[in-house]
DNA sequence: CTATGGCACGGATT
DNA sequence: AATCCGTGCCATAG
C-alpha cells in the first residue's frame, strides 16, 4: 500500500512537459546503475544547486531510505490482501556485488562485500608475508589497477616506468600475486589468467597434456568449441580435444575475480561483465513468499535542490542571477528525470515479475517467451522506451546469479534449457533430428538444424561424439 | 547414406 | 534502418 501511493504521487508530478524533459529521461533509461552514479556524480560535481540529502537506515533491516519514509518491506503487513510483490527504489551507493550467505532471511549490509576494496586488501594479506618491503608499493599500485574480473588494465611497462625500476622486478611481483588465491589474478589477458592457473593446477593435479598449448594457441578455436578443428591442428581425435576442453572449462576461469560472483557460469557467448545488478529480487520469508523488488540506486541518497542555494538565489547578484537560474532548472529537470526513469523500471519490473515469476523462481526451463513490444504494449509506452530499459542493465534473482534483463526476453532460452534436459536424461545419444521431434512432441516447434545450433551455443557436443564421454555435469 | 556444420536468406525484432 | 534469429540447402565427414 505504501509504495503503491509513493508511485501514484510519482506519476502525478512526472508528466514529462518539454521535449528537453523527454530527451532526458530517455537517456537516463538507457544508462545502467554504473553509468548513471558516474552521470550523478559529474552533475553534483558541477552544479552547486543539486546536493544528495543522506539516507536513514531502517531499524529492522537496514535498508536505507529518506528520513520520511519507512521501509516498505518491514512496514509491510503480511495479511494484505493480494500477492504482487513488494517493489520500490532503493537507494545505495556503495552497492557492489552479491549477497554471500545463502540465509536470507534478514538484511545484513555486511553481507554485501564491496568488490574493489574487498579483492585488493584480500589479495594484499595474502601476498605480504612474500615480498620485500621496497615492493609493497609497487604491489599496491598493481592491485589498484586491478578491474572488475581481476584483470590488469596498465601495463607491466607502465607500472614499471612509473616506479621507475626495472620490467623483471615488476613481472616478478606479478607472478607472486597470480598465484594467490584467486589465481590468475593480476593477468594482462584472460589467456594469461588461464595459462597461470594451468600451471598452478599443473602442481598438484593431473592437467591433460594439450591443455596449456591448446590455451596459449587456439584460445580463438576453443571459445568457439570448434573441437573437431583443432583436433585437425594437432592430429588428434576431436574426442581428446573435447575432454580437454571441458577440463578447462570446468577448472578453469578466465576471469579469475569472478569466482568471487559465486557461481556464475560463464555464459558462451559474453565478454561483458555483469557486476553491478541494477534490479534485486529477493523472496520473503516463508509463509508468504513475495518478491522483494528493489531498483539500485547508485547514489547514496535522496537528490534534492538544495535549500541553501534556493535561498541564496533570492538576492543573487545580478550578473550572476541568470546563471544560478539555469542551474537549478537543470538540477531540478535531472530530479525529475531520474524519477521517472525510476519510475518506468518500477513499472516494468512489477509486470516482468508478474510474467516471468515461473522462471525467476524454476529457472531456465519455466522463461516464457515474451518480446520488448508486448511489454511496451501493456504498459503504455513506446517499445523503443523499452528497448532502453532493457538494454546493458542486469538483474539479480533470488538464487543470487545476475543476468542481463535481456534474457528474459531470449526466445531460445527455455528451448536450449530442454535440449540441455533432453541430452542430460538420455544415456544413448539422440541425434539431432531425434532430438527436434522429440520437441515437438513437448510442444516446442523447432527444426532439426535449430536443435543443432542451440547445441553448439550450449558447448555440446554432436551425437557421435557424446558416445563415450562420462556425462556431462554441467549446470 | 546419415548426421552435422557453414552460408545465406527472409522475416521478425529492436 | 539495423540487427538478430530460425531455417533451408548444400557440402563434407564419418
Amino acid at each position: 500500500m505504501l509504495n503503491q501511493s509513493y508511485i501514484q504521487v510519482q506519476k502525478q508530478s512526472l508528466r514529462p512537459l518539454t521535449t528537453a524533459h523527454i530527451a532526458q529521461t530517455m537517456s537516463l533509461l538507457l544508462l545502467n546503475g554504473q553509468e548513471l552514479k558516474q552521470k550523478i556524480e559529474n552533475e553534483l560535481s558541477s552544479n552547486p544547486a543539486l546536493e544528495v540529502v543522506q539516507n536513514y537506515p531502517c531499524p529492522t533491516c537496514g535498508r536505507l531510505f529518506p528520513r520520511n519514509r519507512s521501509c516498505p518491506v518491514c512496514s509491510h503487513n503480511s495479511e494484505v490482501n493480494d500477492n504482487s510483490a513488494i517493489i520500490f527504489v532503493s537507494p545505495r551507493s556503495d552497492f557492489y556485488g552479491v549477497k554471500k550467505s545463502s540465509s536470507d532471511e534478514t538484511y545484513d549490509p555486511e553481507e554485501y562485500m564491496v568488490s574493489s576494496e574487498d579483492l585488493h586488501t584480500y589479495v594484499f594479506r595474502q601476498i605480504a608475508p612474500d615480498i620485500n618491503q621496497e615492493d609493497i608499493p609497487i604491489a599496491k599500485h598493481i592491485l589498484s589497477s586491478l578491474d572488475k574480473d581481476g584483470l590488469l588494465e596498465q601495463s607491466d611497462v607502465e607500472i614499471a616506468q612509473y616506479h621507475h625500476t626495472s620490467l623483471s622486478r615488476v613481472n616478478n611481483i606479478l607472478s607472486i600475486i597470480q598465484r594467490v588465491d584467486p589465481i590468475g589474478v593480476a593477468s594482462r589477458s584472460p589467456k594469461e589468467a588461464l595459462l597461470v592457473q594451468l600451471d598452478v593446477l599443473s602442481e598438484n593435479y593431473e592437467v591433460p597434456p594439450l591443455a596449456k598449448s591448446i590455451v596459449s594457441d587456439q584460445l580463438e578455436l576453443l571459445s568457439r568449441h570448434s573441437y573437431t578443428e583443432i583436433g585437425r591442428i594437432y592430429g588428434v581425435p576431436s574426442q581428446e580435444i573435447m575432454a580437454t576442453g571441458k577440463f578447462i572449462i570446468d577448472n578453469l576461469n578466465p576471469f579469475p575475480a569472478r569466482t568471487h560472483w559465486g557461481n556464475q557460469r560463464t555464459e558462451p557467448h559474453s565478454n561483458q561483465t555483469y557486476q553491478n545488478p541494477d534490479v534485486i529480487i529477493t523472496e520473503t520469508s516463508k509463509p508468504t513468499k513475495k518478491f522483494i523488488i528493489e531498483i539500485v540506486s547508485p547514489y547514496s541518497g535522496q537528490l534534492k535542490i538544495n535549500s541553501l542555494y534556493l535561498e541564496a538565489i533570492k538576492n543573487a547578484p545580478k550578473e550572476k542571477a541568470e546563471k544560478w537560474q539555469k542551474d537549478l532548472e537543470h538540477a531540478g529537470l535531472l530530479i525529475k528525470c531520474i524519477k521517472q526513469r525510476n519510475n518506468t523500471l518500477v513499472r516494468f519490473m512489477r509486470l516482468i515479475v508478474d510474467l516471468q515469476r515461473n522462471f525467476i523462481l524454476n529457472g531456465d526451463t519455466h522463461l516464457k517467451p515474451i518480446t520488448r513490444s508486448y511489454i511496451a504494449d501493456e504498459l503504455n509506452v513506446h517499445e523503443s522506451t523499452i528497448s532502453r530499459t532493457v538494454a546493458g542493465k542486469t538483474i539479480q534473482l533470488p538464487n543470487k546469479k545476475i543476468i542481463p534483463i535481456s534474457k528474459l526476453f531470449d526466445r531460445s532460452l527455455c528451448i536450449r534449457a530442454e535440449i540441455r534436459k533432453i541430452i542430460n536424461e538420455e544415456n544413448n545419444p539422440l541425434s539431432d533430428s531425434k532430438i527436434s521431434t522429440l520437441l515437438n512432441e513437448r510442444g516446442y516447434n523447432v527444426a532439426r538444424r535449430t536443435v543443432a545450433k542451440y547445441r553448439s551455443i550450449e558447448g555440446i557436443l554432436p551425437a557421435r561424439l557424446r558416445q563415450n564421454t562420462i556425462n556431462p555435469t554441467q549446470i
